[in-house]
RNA sequence: CGCGGAGUGGAGCAGCAUGGUAGCUCGUCGGGCUCAUAACCCGAAGGUCGUUGGUUCAAAUCCAGCCUCCGCAA
């Protein structure tokens, strides 16, 4: 089958899901629709903005659907549409049984973690907090769980150590999209592979929180570096000075100990942790834009020995 | 009108309650010291203090409006 001639619905809401959208149109895939979450308003002024697919959508002319739920009236128009194949990439809903059995190819997913590790919301985040030297991208079957699916193919991602969030998840779009969409078209063709997973090796990404991203100095530098690798921009992993909230925005680990929060140099400014040391490259503090860590450290009048606690 | 912080040479800050010569650390440029340096010493350039108006002999500073940026909340 030619894939002008499927018919793909497509499921997405992120700038992840934008990128896969925007490959499979690439591509020469039928995409008759897309499904998104809605509008939502954001920042100070509350501006409503649409997700990026919705807007990459439009610019394809490809319909755009903003149901509330799946089930209900969505499924009744799902099945109107009649795909023969849906491709779903960081949604934010499980689907149910009924809209998964209308494709005659199946409901594919792309998630951004080797699983069956990492199910849920936040893998990338999630790989990234914990120091992990790998990731990748798995394009599984859906069924009603939630990413517990069988898998078709995997596509493991090295992660470098200083590797930010944004970085991961550029590269990962990068790769992922034409992944996904060679995937599809071994699934069309019926040479794809359908393995299920092992799911006593299954471990959970959940959604990452605020409260998770205030921290002291009494940790490990290697552990903080994670945590501001994994956490920026959201939920930004940031300490206290005074009363005042500092965004830690990118680290680098240095040499040097001593006291935990202790300042061990401020040109450029390092601090120590309870273990190892980290330099704070870029730093953001309240009510400011963010800066390099020196220049904090030079407004600020530290000097060598002074405390951040 | 959701709450709060902030706009001062290229960067980050101080100065503002008590109006009166533009300050600090860094950077830049020039020179010096040194085997050498991101170290040190000497010197220089660079700002109509976000913007508009008001008060005043005099406004970065006091008053009013406007613009912009940021934190929180969503």
């Amino acid at each position: 089958m030619n894939k002008k001639d499927v018919k793909v619905l497509f499921m997405g809401t992120p700038e992840i899901a934008r990128g896969c959208l925007e490959q499979l149109v690439a591509d020469g895939w039928n995409v008759i629709g897309a499904f998104t979450r809605e509008d939502k308003p954001v920042g100070r002024k509350q501006i409503m903005t649409p997700p990026p697919v919705k807007v990459c959508a439009m610019e394809h002319n490809i319909p755009v659907y903003q149901p509330k739920t799946l089930r209900g009236e969505a499924t009744e128009v799902i099945k109107e549409l009649n795909p023969d194949l849906i491709v779903v990439v960081a949604y934010g809903r499980i689907l149910p049984k009924e809209v998964i059995d209308v494709p005659q190819f199946g409901c594919l997913n792309l998630h951004v973690s080797l699983l069956p590790q990492y199910r849920g919301a936040a893998p990338i985040q999630w790989a990234l907090i914990n120091g992990d030297k790998q990731t990748g991208v798995t394009v599984m079957h859906i069924d009603e769980g939630l990413d517990t699916g069988d898998i078709i193919d995997v596509l493991p991602i090295a992660i470098d150590e200083n590797e930010t969030q944004e970085e991961l998840f550029a590269d990962v779009e990068e790769k992922g999209k034409v992944f996904l969409s060679k995937v599809c078209e071994n699934v069309v063709n019926g040479t794809a592979a359908r393995t299920p997973q092992d799911h006593d090796k299954a471990t959970l990404a959940p959604p990452l929180t605020k409260e998770m991203a205030l921290f002291d100095f009494n940790n490990s530098a290697q552990i903080i570096h994670n945590k501001v690798r994994g956490q920026n921009p959201w939920p930004s992993a940031h300490f206290m000075f005074g009363d005042k909230k500092v965004k830690v925005i990118k680290t680098k680990l240095a040499q040097g100990s001593g006291k935990a929060g202790e300042i061990l140099s401020t040109k450029p400014l390092v601090v120590a942790f309870s273990e190892g040391a980290l330099e704070f490259v870029t730093v953001q503090p309240e009510g400011s834009k963010a800066m390099d860590g020196t220049a904090w450290s030079l407004g600020r009048r530290f000097s060598k020995g002074d405390m951040l606690i």
